[in-house]
DNA sequence: CGACCCCTTGACATGCATCAAAGGGAGTGG
DNA sequence: CCACTCCCTTTGATGCATGTCAAGGGGTCG
């Protein structure tokens, strides 16, 4: 899986896409955009609610008639086949907005993977925001492309890297979105069993990428919900494909 | 893979979540809006390009300061690796957009399939097309969600799917993007290499996948560029996983 | 007609899935 | 405070789907 596929397509590796990818890979995952803060200008119309461990917040194919912004705790956007395999598109985590895309329908289903607390604003409303104001419309727009390009950027991870590969992307992009640097600790508040579904893995193969990782010395693992990341650069030779395996 | 991975997890796979699943995968994978014809509106500022075969439009991290719509032909949209992986975010057929999103660079690099004729307009001039006009910006809004729609239903085949599935559901969205019914005959510009690359799979797996429904009598394969879809039935019934294998 | 390119098929290798069982850690009841 | 249970994680043994390597096959273009 990991090696070359043919001698015309080492040639298109060169220097600076190497340098593009790194770049690519590197960006902001996180919006740069706060529409968060026009939020404040629906407060009357909004509620605040709490969901506690594997509760469902809405399920695929409801309709979306809100918008919900993360206070605290944290959930996974998945969906389901019908013989039970899942797929996490996505996790949410404090200060992230919730069915902001335009769809009629949720296309998942929302879960608590920790108590979440979570204000909703009723999606007219929220539509109406971006009416008068050219700022928050950029905002909305900006804030889809990133949701975009995060989804293309983890097709890119499912599709061409293997489990090791993965996962340091996957540690790399959380502890990006919660500010955790190199030497830092990294909460992961969800299991074993939704980083598989979110990476296409199974929990085993997890388990078994995280000892390797500490084995080599990459990561420390004081317990099932922290890991320590002890060489960043380690992780990000894995996760740009630097060198396979 | 395609096991199942627990009792607990069998029993979400319950009736209504098939329907959802259903309804999620047959939905439209093409945007429902034409922001299409506005573009005429920016005919004095566009031009006019051709590409031949394998002939680059953009390259990944260049200046994104231009839309481009196909007029003709057929581009990949992909990323590559340094070590020569490659990963075609999707294929962009007659009458799609390319560029549309928010973003300053361009996250991929764009390559003519066969002889592409385009039509590219100016980035600023695009952005402004909007400003007046709301019908215009919700057309964009809906493109850029169908965008990211289409993404995530593409990470849930890359994630869930073993390599026959993965294939009826390209098979199947290539038909419904070109309106090819049940007993049609569907044109395949892209070459087996390009739809590994976008399934996350090797030539040769692609090869025996294709073998394999052929055999079933599910696809007839009058040449290597040309399917007959015979059984549409048997390609939805893997594609939404309803049996395994 | 020949060269090239892409596709196809076969034989073998391997990374991950699967199956199985043991090892914590947190909460509960005695 | 300890014993027990439950759930999640971890590790081991084995199998299989897909990757890898290799050798033809068939169409297209000069």
């Amino acid at each position: 899986m990991s090696t070359i596929l043919s001698l015309a397509r080492i040639e298109t590796g060169s220097r600076d896409e190497a340098r593009q990818f790194r770049k690519s890979v590197l960006s902001t995952f996180r919006a740069p955009v706060t529409i968060s803060e026009h939020l404040h200008m629906l407060r009357e119309f909004s509620s605040r609610q709490q969901f506690s461990r594997n509760e469902t917040i809405f399920s695929e194919g409801d309709d979306a008639i809100h918008v919900y912004r993360i206070i605290s705790g944290s959930v996974r956007l998945c969906r389901h086949m019908p013989d039970g395999r899942r797929h996490i598109a996505d996790f949410m985590l404090p200060g992230d907005l919730i069915g902001f895309a335009e769809c009629a329908e949720h296309p998942f289903t929302a879960e608590a993977i920790t108590t979440v607390t979570l204000t909703s604003y009723p999606r007219n409303q929220f539509d109406r925001l971006g009416e008068g104001d050219p700022q928050v419309r950029a905002n909305l727009l900006s804030l889809v492309s990133t949701s975009l390009w995060t989804a293309q950027q983890h097709q890119f991870v499912l599709s061409c890297q293997n489990a090791k590969e993965r996962l340091a992307s996957f540690i790399l992009r959380m502890a990006a979105r919660t500010d955790v640097l190199s030497g830092g600790r990294l909460d992961l508040s969800m299991g074993r069993q939704d980083i598989a579904d979110h990476l296409g893995l199974t929990i085993e193969t997890i388990c078994r990428a995280i000892a390797a990782l500490k084995s080599d010395g990459t990561i420390a693992v004081p317990n099932s919900h922290q890991l320590i990341l002890k060489d960043t650069g380690a992780l990000r030779a894995l996760s740009e494909g630097n060198v396979p395996q």
